[in-house]
DNA sequence: ATTATAGACATGTATATACATCGTAGGCGG
DNA sequence: CCGCCTACGATGTATATACATGTCTATAAT
């Protein structure tokens, strides 16, 4: 039988030692920890383990370095923890891509009695349809086709979305807890298919929102 | 007007030129890329710099690297790329923490009424019934408490939940498609509060599935 | 033939060092 | 007192080197 827990790297131990004093609340969000040479010291080890230690710290979001300045406790996330409600961009900024996107449409229509029930209005009532189409670098990556409740975000058709996506701006601008998600299994059609470059029975993924 | 475009480090020039060689075709999942030395010979750089850009696209999930072995394309993504169906325990490796849980209740179980209704089922119908309380370290993270439909996951009941979540469990076993998602705000009665450790007026979001 | 073992090769971690870039604080000249 | 400008400290990147550990293979010993 042999053990599991082999010995912890330099580096883990130094991350672990940061999240426990997050945790213990020794270290609060916006306090500064002390930077590199300071850890370097207290730990005795060299600068570009305690920059790993800190870089993936940073990835993962727990801390937030800002170059020439210093090393912060980042604000505990705004995702719930139970479902990522995670904006395209960051989708693939994490999958080590380039995000680009392309606005198709963004008008303000009346909405049709399906929408109007996926909304919680009346049919007839003003909405916003956005169609957005994402790319890693060259590659289709996502066609966003959304509608969006005019009275949660009137100032939503004001937005350049080629600089910031859909969903990056309604969870800003609206309380997470006013969203309700579907998803349903489709295949898209055909003029869907010929947006995402891909042949048309491919299944997909619809996302309502 | 300064230039947006920095010069790219060598790091992440090596990232795109693998990124790039998968998207064209010329890398396929579970083809074995150059070992470290080999690329640092293609690129000119140390060892180091690409043992970061692999270590990234690793930690990203678009390679796979066995230890003596070699680096290899992992296959792409189960993700849907339009929502995160991601495990806990991934969300807590991810945060850099460390995931435990505990299985409060494992049980086959009728369906009521409302539970049937979300799970397309008939009231009565068999249904199983798991309430997994999920740690960070020490700290309680997620209370899962969650209904499955019998039909889907037959073998639901007789999984060891402290080894595997049962998210996990489920992705692998069921179709991603017949998954169905649907997102309320509540605040947790009291036997749930005091399970996570929480006191009762800090709302929550709920997952139903 | 089967089992050990040594070697080659791959990744994993750690170090000391170097230079670049960014932001700020403090000093100096006006 | 205001504004520029220079240090300084912080992070960001890159290198050469070293040793540890994991995996497979070919060879040697049994």
């Amino acid at each position: 039988m042999r053990n599991g827990a082999r010995p912890m790297p330099a580096y883990e131990k130094i991350k672990t030692d940061i999240l426990d004093r997050i945790d213990r609340g020794a270290l609060r969000p916006g306090d500064r920890i002390p930077s590199e040479h300071q850890l370097v010291e207290r730990f005795g080890v060299s600068r570009m383990t305690v920059n790993r230690a800190l870089r993936e710290l940073s990835d993962a979001g727990r801390l937030l370095r800002i170059s020439g300045t210093g090393t912060f406790v980042a604000q505990p996330n705004t995702d719930s923890g139970l479902l990522e409600i995670r904006s395209v961009d960051d989708h693939i900024a994490a999958r080590g891509g380039v995000h680009l996107s392309r606005v198709i449409r963004l008008k303000r229509v009346a909405a049709d009695e399906e929408t109007a029930a996926h909304l919680d209005l009346h049919s007839g009532d003003a909405a916003f349809h956005a169609i957005v189409l994402h790319f890693d670098r060259n590659t289709p990556f996502q066609l966003e086709d959304r509608y969006v409740n005019a009275k949660v975000a009137p100032a939503f058709g004001d937005q350049d979305f080629s600089r910031m996506t859909p969903s990056r701006y309604l969870v800003r601008e609206v309380p997470v807890t006013e969203i309700e998600h579907a998803i349903e299994a489709v295949s898209p059609d055909a003029v869907e298919a010929r947006r995402l470059g891909i042949s048309g029975d491919e299944p997909c993924l619809v996302l309502r929102r």
